[in-house]
DNA sequence: TATGAGGGCGCC
DNA sequence: AAACGGCGCCCTCATA
């Protein structure tokens, strides 16, 4: 058998030349990550020091020997079936689709370019104007100086950055808003700027000669199951401002197909009722309720239809909030309520919704006994510091609350995106009619042929709501459009 | 010239 | 004072 650390780029290679992909084949660095997926490191030199207690040297003998101790210890912790039933089949479909690529429109996001640059230069003037000097806005210890030293504004309430200095983010400018008409400019400059730098020009630059931009998956990325995304990451490209559907809108299908993408409908709370088996919650999934509006209405003791919006957004927020194990102070902040309210209601939130505080006590209990946590499926994740005391066991407590859910959530994922790439290489489409080109977490983005859009849609959107059985229905929505940005 | 910390910010 | 889980990448700036 094939055993062997980077697998994917190895398969890439062989793909690229049309050389067959072995049957079996075992991944150490990803063996290693499943023992122990906080580690970060997985490189043959760290693997093979810590395991086998000696440099690395690139020998059959070595490999053996590091695929022995990964094979005892995969089943000593049971995580034999996510490795092989997982982990090893998405190695090869992660290395199809960062084959395939994404598609750009190279002179559309040139001209993004310098419509960008020309308003950058405007807003920089400005911002010179109004400090009455000019110097790097780019700079945070600059930025400070000029506003809160030069201009003199008001620094009631602007929050301090770790080496003790005035902070000047986002959250700052907003506050600050009102004190000063730079703020405005600045506010403004940032997001462009950062579009401009962090999305814009780098895309052009990893474009291929097609067009095309080839992300790398890191299938040992996270602690908690999911993939990451570099050179360039796209499971972060902005959405929701004009100017984020404008640089989506450059990710293009190629001519006769279309861009679908698939969402599943709040995996992550549907999850949490499933696991907590929370009555109310896995009620209102059972019978289509709008889970926030829920939550509203019972925090707030009214009828569904008596909720504002202003309601929802608060009982949205605060179903976020539990799966990431928030406190007072972070919803306060978050939602905008005052301190005592946020204490108020969470309070009310356990309230009603009885069973996720007994299972977060659970999970908690869990990570103390035995210094890990494990999700349905045995993915597990050591969690130090719960046994403790102080400011890390509750950062260790918070990471175990949200294991069980998101890495649950990267399970379904990944057993999807097998069981799609199963079923489109029957009709013979798999990445061809139809190509699964990127995952972002809880969304699948394809390239599908016009002609087989529908068959091709029900086959994905029956796989990704059957693939694996929660307590409450998996939902998945799609949208279709000719680009990323503007749906039909 | 390279590196890494710090500040900041994009996504789910 | 006070960060809510998981990521990757940008720029600045001090240091090597």
């Amino acid at each position: 058998m094939l055993v062997d650390f980077n697998l994917k780029e190895q398969f890439k290679v062989w793909k690229r030349a049309g050389k067959p992909i072995p049957k079996e084949y075992f991944d150490l660095g990803i063996a290693f990550w499943l023992l122990d997926p906080d580690a970060g490191d997985y490189s043959p030199e760290r693997v093979a020091q810590q395991y086998l207690q000696t440099p690395f040297s690139d020998s059959e003998k070595t490999r053996t020997q590091l695929r022995a101790y990964a094979e005892k210890k995969l089943k000593e912790y049971k995580l034999e079936k996510i490795f092989w039933d997982m982990e090893m089949p998405l190695l090869e479909i992660l290395a199809d689709m960062e084959l395939a690529g994404i598609g750009i429109d190279r002179g559309y996001l040139r001209a993004l370019e310098k419509e960008l640059e020309k308003r950058l230069e405007t807003l920089t003037k400005a911002i010179y104007k109004h400090a009455g000097e000019t110097f790097n806005i780019n700079s945070p210890k600059q930025l400070g100086e000029i506003l809160f030293q030069r201009l003199k504004i008001d620094t009631q309430g602007v929050k301090k950055t770790k080496t003790g200095k005035v902070s000047t983010d986002i959250d700052t400018l907003l506050l600050i808003q009102d004190r000063h008409k730079i703020i405005a400019s600045l506010l403004e400059y940032r997001e462009l700027f950062k579009l401009l730098s962090t999305y814009i020009r780098p895309l052009q630059e990893l474009a291929d000669d097609q067009g095309r931009v080839h992300t790398h998956y890191i299938q040992t990325g996270t602690a908690t199951g999911r993939l990451s995304s570099q050179n360039p990451n796209l499971q972060n490209i902005p959405i929701g401002s004009e100017w984020a559907t404008k640089l989506r809108t450059a990710f293009v299908a190629e001519k006769g197909y279309r861009i679908a993408a698939f969402d599943y409908s709040q995996i992550e709370l549907r999850i949490l009722a499933s696991l907590t088996q929370d009555p109310e919650m896995m009620k209102a999934f059972n019978e289509n309720v709008d889970i926030h509006a829920l939550t509203a209405s019972k925090v707030f003791k009214v009828a569904i239809a008596k909720v504002t919006p202003e309601m929802r957004r608060l009982g949205k927020t605060l179903n976020f909030g539990v799966v990431y194990g928030m406190g007072a102070m972070a919803f306060a902040k978050s939602s905008g309520v005052s301190f005592a309210d946020a204490r108020k209601f969470i309070t009310e939130y356990f309230n009603d919704f009885k069973q996720i505080k007994i299972w977060q006590e659970e999970i908690k209990a869990q990570a103390r006994t035995y210094g890990y946590v494990t999700n349905l499926n045995g993915r597990r994740r050591i969690i130090l510091g719960a046994a403790g005391m102080g400011r890390e066991v509750a950062e260790g407590e918070r990471a175990a609350i949200n294991m069980p859910i998101q890495s649950m959530n990267a399970d379904i994922m990944k057993l999807a995106v097998i069981r799609i790439a199963k079923e489109l290489k029957k009709s013979g489409w798999y990445q061809k009619e139809v190509r699964l080109l990127l995952t972002i977490h809880d969304e699948l983005l394809f390239e599908i042929n016009e002609h087989i859009i529908e068959e091709a849609t029900r086959i994905i959107t029956k796989a990704m709501e059957s693939v694996y059985a929660l307590r409450v229905p998996i939902k998945v929505t799609k949208k279709i459009g000719e680009n990323w940005g503007a749906y039909e």
